[in-house]
RNA sequence: GGGGCAGUAGGGUAGCCUGGUCCAUCCUAGAGCGUUUGGGACGCUUUGACGGCAGUUCGAAUCUGCCCUGCCCCA
């Protein structure tokens, strides 16, 4: 079947419409025949370089970009028991070198904590060094032994983007903690992708971390993908790896450091919040092509519509729009049919007709048509394209509105989280936890939530009635 | 982690149990030519596959074993 042509699944059918739309909108080709490996197609990619390009924008106003081996030496490895215990299971070892077994096997970074600490250990001498903050956008690689899904859970993150930073003292850490999670925040407030921040239980946080602020968004299944996290590590990886610096007053001290990441998941993020029953939809900011022009080309008139949309499109790109003229010899209906599924914010028609009356018509990818004088067109789809951004974001917020409850009983609870993120009081227990879990069938995300769509407050723990605070409990991806 | 189902051309399928009659078939697929173009055009010509490795056999898409990959359900 041609990538476009026909109905996709129902986005309802959430799974069937997520696989297909992946490789019909042109995404990613699924066929790489290395489990939980997945090849980016250009477009899907030219998605990601958009998207990223953003995030690195943020990161840039107070982050270095650095690059760091892919190869970790067992012995750097194996030094923090937490780290250890939390990804052994998953990593992948190179223990051979052509013929020859290697003395010290290396593994393939599942994260780079134990690649780069060794290194800051060395580069850190003085309180004038701090804080430092790197980052770097690489591939990891994790065995993982559940169902791999493309963008969602592989083998190799192919963008991971993972920031290390290191402090004089443990207040700055965790201010750092909170600049990240703002930084995050902002990073999806720009692809209008609504998020929930929330700190995660104990039993999990990140290995080896004091704890764990995570950033998730509900899919349209209901179920939330945690799309990033914020760690704070304390002196654990200091004292580990010596990461020490002389005080201004001469005393030997072990820094405080934090980390956090964001892998091609705020990918699949884009793709599901926004997407519909015609393909993908893209906010114009990480749209590959922002304005396609599709000329209606009749016989005889042929050169003449061709000439004005050539025109047109010279005009959109001197304004700074990434823009197509789709000529290919194809009926006008097909092309609308096949951008629609690749997300492309804004479609221009032009033919005979609009020249005869000096007009264009602009279609929006969610629906709306506006007819344009062909004088100041260009100068009119900044605001289309503004007001078209903001309607999606509006939509992507009810959505997810549509999918947080309240609740104020374990029955409620597991009536409710089958359509979406509950909220209720929790006392902060594990034996509490394990209680809420078993009962309704799902995982506490977290506390300590923020979000302007949820108002927390304090209430009896569901499972035992004790002291509780508003606390998530959801599927999870 | 446990269980089940499946893999045939770019996509969708038949054939498999009962090995040969198979030059499979369909398409919104590709290539080419022509006519077309305001919401998925049409005609003609043509291209292309049995997931991999081994085994059984005169002969394997079909039977056997192992592997790889995908999907679904349960933990």
């Amino acid at each position: 079947m041609e990538e476009d042509t026909g109905a996709l699944p129902r986005k309802e059918d959430f799974s069937r419409w997520y696989n297909e739309i992946l490789w019909r909108a042109k995404i990613m080709d699924v066929r790489y025949p290395v489990k939980g490996l997945y090849v980016w197609y250009p477009y899907g990619f030219a998605i990601r370089r958009r998207a990223y390009g953003i995030l690195q924008d943020l990161m840039d106003r107070d982050h270095e970009e650095t690059m760091f081996p892919l190869l970790i030496p067992e012995t750097e490895f194996m030094k923090e028991a937490t780290h250890i215990k939390g990804f052994e299971d998953e990593v992948y070892w190179v223990t051979r070198g052509g013929k020859n077994e290697l003395d010290v096997p290396l593994a393939l970074r599942p994260t780079s904590e134990t690649a780069i600490y060794p290194m800051y250990s060395l580069w850190i001498r003085s309180h004038t060094d701090l804080p430092l903050k790197l980052y770097q956008i690489v591939n990891t690689f994790r065995y993982e032994t559940k169902h791999t899904r493309p963008l969602i859970r592989l083998r190799e993150i192919t963008s991971f983007k993972e920031a290390h930073t290191v402090h004089a003292t443990r207040e700055e850490a965790a201010a750092q903690v909170e600049a990240a999670v703002d930084l995050y925040k902002e990073f999806y407030d720009s692809l209008q992708v609504p998020v929930i921040i929330s700190r995660r239980p104990d039993w999990d946080k990140f290995p080896g971390a004091d704890y764990t602020i995570a950033v998730d968004t509900i899919m349209p299944d209901g179920k939330t993908l945690q799309i990033g996290t914020v760690h704070m590590l304390g002196d654990h990886f200091s004292r580990t790896y010596d990461i020490t610096y002389e005080d201004a007053n001469g005393e030997q001290q072990y820094a405080y450091q934090t980390c956090y990441g964001i892998s091609e998941r705020s990918i699949a993020a884009i793709i599901s919040v926004h997407g519909d029953d015609k393909g993908l939809v893209l906010p114009p900011e990480v749209a590959p092509i922002q304005v396609v022009i599709v000329p209606i080309i009749i016989g005889k008139r042929r050169d003449e519509v061709l000439s004005t949309a050539t025109a047109l499109e010279e005009e959109f790109r001197g304004a700074g729009f990434t823009v197509r003229l789709d000529d290919r010899d194809m009926r006008p209906g097909a092309k609308y049919y096949h951008w629609e599924m690749r997300g492309v914010p804004l479609r221009i028609e032009i033919g005979p007709r609009d020249i005869d009356t000096n007009t264009i018509v602009a279609v929006t990818r969610d629906g709306q048509k506006i007819k344009l004088d062909r004088r100041g067109a260009v100068e009119g789809v900044f605001s289309i394209l503004a007001e078209f951004r903001e309607r999606i974001w509006q939509a992507a917020r009810q959505a997810m509105a549509d999918r947080i409850a309240v609740a104020e009983t374990l029955e409620e609870t597991a009536e409710a989280v089958k359509n979406g993120v509950v909220v209720v009081h929790w006392c902060g227990s594990q034996e509490c936890a394990e209680k809420i879990e078993i009962a309704v069938d799902a995982s506490i995300l977290g506390s300590d939530i923020r979000s302007d769509q949820i108002t927390v407050s304090d209430g009896p723990c569901v499972a035992c009635g004790g002291k509780g605070t508003s606390t998530l409990v959801a599927r999870t991806y």
